[in-house]
This record gives structure tokens, C-alpha cells and sequence, in this order.
DNA sequence: ACCCAACGTGTTAGCGATAACACTCATCGC
DNA sequence: GCGATGAGTGTTATCGCTAACACGTTGGGT
């Protein structure tokens, strides 16, 4: 069954190797140093027992011959693929592009590579489309950039199959998947808080769609300090996340009566206030003080220039490919969110 | 060699399929079904000559047993991956980041995957790292999202082993690669003659740094115009990307003495200059007209609403892929870039 | 001296898929 | 009637790599 000295195979595959379309393999470099491949495998991977005479000799053939070692082989045996994937919602947003970049960064940091997927929403459908996709690619964890607290649920059985970190979406999931993201709560507060020792005591807010996790989370932590202080918890005004609901929000203030001060959702929505109270005659901190939540590039220039909170979407990238790097080798994680910063500009002042 | 009947190899495995934590095989898949291996392939593989009542056992078969091909078996002997590589500079900046949703959209759709990786700048150690790391993981082509004209350059020696679509990054770039991009010299001269039609004669251009190919063409496109309509040309002032130097640029002229308009080469320069202008209690576009590029989200809702040049990153994205699989594919392509449009809004009217 | 551990290396056997070829029946033209 | 054709299926050989084991050499320990 073998017996066969190592020329029989080669002398079977030499025809073909003649027009040598394919890169070389590993059994090429062997040759060539005149070892078996099996030390060529062994180099690749440092392994401790080869003699360094031996190991730079392969170097040498490797570099030689332009060698690379294939994946697909690798991770067919090893069972390993070496590939995270990332679940992004398609929208050019600041946040999760931000976060995206800070993800492959660490990933790559950590020796893996990144797949990603975007998905216009987050049905259960896409999502069981994009986890199958992933499965197919032999992925070895995801992390799924997710803003709609919906998701938590509609991903749970695929977190089952393979390791998941969730981010903004869905605290206290359970042992499922893990959630991880900046501290939207103390975020607000923080904004809040700023309002409050500036002296205003009538603080509303203009919330952001509440199904989607940051937005609840910014919500409560707006209430929340509010009650802190002992000041009155007005009715939340409802919007999405855009400068067009900003500015007809700010109008209707204009006209119907400021508050002493506003706590927005988001920087696009400040924008938008900020620009219907500049045609209103509303002067910005003067009759009223304006905060927003992210620190968008070009905030530091609105005008005024915008009192914001910061969220480390740096750090939050770290943070969730070290858990999931946890939850692949099957080690404990830390939950605890990342706190974001309030950045203060002139856009709030001393409470009229 | 062979002549052991097919239970001979299933037996030396039975014992470590007892424990059997590796997920189901084509193997057995077939063995449920009652057919071989190669009939599972041929039925995931759709080839014609399996009768419908053959596939239909096998299909059963494989949603029983939730069996899934892999990947890396299927790459390993087919030698094609299913992956493309996309490197973009990573910066959470509208332009690359609307460009990389458009692109992962189009690849998935095409049914390719998308491994992508982010660059802190583009120099040549860091580009044959990333190529390294594409080759290694047996990438069919790759999209560079390349700012920077210099990457051109850099990139030919990869360009010449696997297929390569750069984009914004040097045209007339010869047979390695294929750039593609969005028509900025167009874009300006749209730009620009939206002023002229305004009874503009005075039209200075805020350009961006001139190693960023859209930037020199945008500041291309701006003389061409001015030439084109007879006018002079004033000298450019230099600027990088940024709110910060367009605000002190918007000092200096308010100060210095202000053009009839303002070509700003992004967004975020023109937000820089609106703000200077308003604290300087200069009228927009009473005194001075001004024009961006990008159409960022809430640039309709700066003071006043900014004129500008909208990309579409969409189309863009589609178009770099479909490139890239023609190219990969062997076929000629179709280099032609995509024109972008004027947004005119309130930051421009008629010269004084 | 002698046994054994360890080092350095080669050999063999898969990983899970596809490709190429072989084989068995029907069906068809002459 | 009989070989040719083609549909439907199985067999075998790789793809390029790593794991597991086998084998000769050294170098201590006693």
C-alpha cells in the first residue's frame, strides 16, 4: 500500500507540474531544502524542535520560491478558520463606522482577519441569512454591531452555535451571546448633569426611536438624573435620529415656548435645533442651552460649537474582540461598559 | 492500495465519531440518504444529472442533519475562495465609509464575501502587509479604497498578481489595476459654474491636500472652469480636511478681505467657514457665496443650508465590483467614473 | 557500559470537498 | 438486433496542510 520511495508520486504528478500554473505548496519548498514537508510545516509554525541550521535553510526555499502557505488547507485541517465576522447595519453613521474600524484593527491586532456583512435592517430573516452565511464561512465568532434592542432576541439561537458579542443591544442577555457597549446611561447623565450645575431646571429631552437600544438607554439616563436632582421629568419628545426632525422640533419650541435647556438624543438632531433656533432669533446658550450625544467630526463648528458626549468607539472595539477572543477560548468576560466623556462647549451656558 | 469496501475507513473512524463533536460531512449526508458523496455534491452543486427524486432524499437528508458545506474543503480543491479583499484607510470618514457599505452590498450580491482590512496611511510596508495577508488568505481580487494619488505606485507589483480596482486613486493607470472613481473634476466644474451662473467673477478655491487624488482633481476642475469661463484665476488656499482650518481660513478672509465666493474642496472645511463668516457677522450668501462637496448628513441643515456636491457612493460600489469581476473574469471593463451631482441649497445666490 | 529521555526528522493518514473517470442501464437509429 | 449515446450514479485521486506516530541519534544518570 505504500512501500513507494517518495519518487512514485511526484513522477505521477510531474506531468502535470510541468505547466506549473499553481503556486508552489509546501512539498515544493521541501524539496527544495531537502527536507520533508512535515519540517516545513514545523518552521511555519515554530516549532521548537528544528535545528536553526535547518529552519533558515527552509526560510531561505520559502523566500526562494515566493511560498505561501495556503488557508483553505490550513484551516481544513486545523478546523480553524482564523476569520471573525462582523454584522453591520448599512448606514454610513459615525458610530458603528467608527466602531467598525476600531473592530478589524483589534481583530487584526489579535492575528484573526475580518469578514463583515452590512444589512439594510435587522429582520430575523437577514439575520439568520447572515449568521448561515458566516457558518458557511467557518467563522469562529461574530460580533454583531447592533442598535435595535430586537435584535438581542432574534440572534439568541444562533448564539448557541458560536460564540457572540452584541454591541449596543440588550443588556443582561444572559449567557447566550455578550453584550457590550459604551455606558449610554452615565452618557446622559453626564450631559444632564452638566445642565443642572449650570443652574436649569427645565431640561427636556429630544429622544431618539426608542426600539433602538442607545436611544432608550440615553432616555433613561436623562430621566434618571433628572430625578436624581429632584427637578421635574417633562413628556420626552419624540423623533427619529435626523437634522430634518431636529429643526422642525426646534421651530415648534421657537414658537410654542423654550424650555431652559435641551438634551438631544444624537448631534444631527442638535444640529437641527440649533439651526431653527439661529432663523427663530433664539440666541444659543442665551434663551437656551443645547447638549447632543456623539461628538460628530464638525460639532466643535456648528454654531455655536455644540456641547456633546463622546463615546470611546476605540476602546469599544478592543473591548469586544478581547470578549469574544474570551468566549472562543472559553474563558470568563467582562460585561462592564465603556464610559463615555462629556465635552463641553458653547453651546450650554448659565441657566437665564 | 484501495479494495477495502467502504466500511473498512468508516470504522477506523467509528471510534472517534462516537464522541463526534465535528459537525456532520458530506459523508454522512450521503450515508443517510443512501447515496454517495458525490451525489451530495453534484445536488449542492446543481448539476443536472441527478434525478429529482434522488435530490429530494438527499436535500432532506442535509436539512436533518443541518449540514453545511465547508468552505475550506471546497477552496482547498477548487482553488477559489469566494472572497474578495477591501483595504480602507481607517478614518470614519463619510466618503470611504458609504463606499465600503455600497461595496459589501454589491460583493454579497454577486455571492462573494468580503474580508476587509483598515490602514492608518497607505505606505508601501504597510500595503505588501495587507497584500501578504490577501494572498495568504487566497483572495480572488481586491478593492482599494486609496485616497492618496502615491498608492497608484505603490500597489503595481500586487497589481500584476491578482486583480485590483483601486478607487480615487490615479487614473490612467495602465493595465495592473483598474481605478475607478467618482468624476471630481466634474464635480467642481458643476461646482463652480453654479457660481458663475450665480454673476460670480471671484472665485476662490479652498483645496484639500494635494496628494489626495480628489483633491487635486478638484481643484483641477475648479481652474479648468474658471478658465474655460474666461475668469481669472486667484491662487488656492491650502487646507487639509478639517472644520478647524476652514474656521481659521473663514477668519482670515473675513478679516483680509472676502472673495465674491467660496469653493470649499469638503464639507467639513465649508462648516469651518460658515462658522468663521457668522461670528465675524459676515451674511452668507449675502457677502460671500459658498460651496462644499460631499453632501454630508446635516449639511442641509447648516447655517445656512450648505450648496454642494453629492457622490454616489452606491452606484460607486457597484461599479468597483463589478470590475473587479469582470477583471477576475477576464473580461475588458469599462473605466468610465461616475458623475456626481449639485445639491444647490441656501449657502449660494446671486454676487452682490 | 547500558537504558532511556529528548531531540530532530521523516512517514503516513486524514481533513471534506470536487473532478475525472468508470460503470450500469435505457433508449435510439439503422 | 446491436453498437452508440447519454442519463444517473459510484469510485478514486487529489487539493495542501497538520497531527500522530515512527525512527535514528545524542547525552545523561547510575
Amino acid at each position: 500500500m505504500t512501500g513507494a520511495d517518495d519518487g512514485a508520486p511526484r513522477v505521477a504528478r510531474t506531468p502535470k507540474a510541468a505547466a506549473r500554473p499553481r503556486p508552489p505548496a509546501m512539498h515544493d519548498v521541501a524539496q527544495l531544502a531537502g527536507v520533508s514537508h512535515q519540517t516545513v510545516s514545523r518552521v511555519l509554525n515554530e516549532h521548537p524542535n528544528v535545528r536553526e541550521e535547518t529552519r533558515q535553510r527552509v526560510l531561505e526555499a520559502i523566500a526562494q520560491l515566493g511560498y505561501r502557505r495556503n488557508s483553505a488547507a490550513r484551516a481544513l485541517v486545523t478546523r480553524r478558520s482564523g476569520v471573525l465576522g462582523v454584522v453591520m447595519i448599512s448606514a454610513p453613521e459615525f458610530g458603528p463606522t467608527s466602531t467598525i474600524i476600531a473592530l478589524e484593527s483589534a481583530a487584526h491586532a489579535a492575528g484573526y482577519s475580518v469578514s463583515f456583512t452590512t444589512l439594510p435592517n435587522f429582520s430575523t430573516e437577514q439575520i439568520s441569512r447572515v449568521f448561515e452565511h458566516f457558518f458557511a464561512l467557518g467563522v469562529e465568532g461574530v460580533v454583531v454591531i447592533a442598535p435595535l434592542s430586537s435584535v438581542a432576541e432574534t440572534i439568541r439561537p444562533f448564539a448557541l452555535q458560536i460564540p457572540v458579542v452584541t454591541i449596543a443591544a440588550g443588556q443582561g442577555a444572559g449567557q447566550e451571546f455578550h453584550p457590550i457597549s459604551v455606558d449610554q446611561q452615565l452618557g446622559a447623565r453626564l450631559a444632564v448633569r452638566h445642565l443642572v450645575e449650570l443652574g436649569h431646571r427645565e431640561i427636556v429631552h429630544v429622544r431618539g426611536p426608542q426600539d433602538w437600544f442607545d436611544a432608550h438607554e440615553r432616555y433613561l439616563g436623562w430621566r434618571g438624573e433628572l430625578e436624581d436632582a429632584g427637578l421635574a421629568v417633562p413628556e420626552p419628545i419624540e423623533a427619529d435620529w435626523s437634522g430634518a426632525r431636529g429643526f422642525e422640533i426646534g421651530r415648534q419650541l421657537a414658537r410654542e415656548g423654550l424650555p431652559s435647556a435641551v438634551f438631544a438624543a444624537n448631534d444631527q438632531l442638535a444640529l437641527g435645533l440649533l439651526r431653527a433656533f439661529a432663523e427663530a432669533g433664539v440666541s444659543v446658550p442665551g434663551d437656551v442651552s443645547v447638549v447632543g450625544f456623539d461628538d460628530i467630526p464638525g460639532s466643535a463648528y456648528f454654531q455655536p460649537p455644540l456641547t456633546t458626549v463622546r463615546q470611546e468607539f476605540d476602546q469599544l472595539g478592543r473591548k469586544a474582540i478581547g470578549m469574544l477572543l474570551s468566549a472562543i477560548a472559553g474563558e470568563p468576560l467582562d460585561h462592564t461598559p465603556i464610559p463615555p466623556r462629556l465635552v463641553p462647549r458653547a453651546s450650554t451656558g448659565p441657566a437665564a
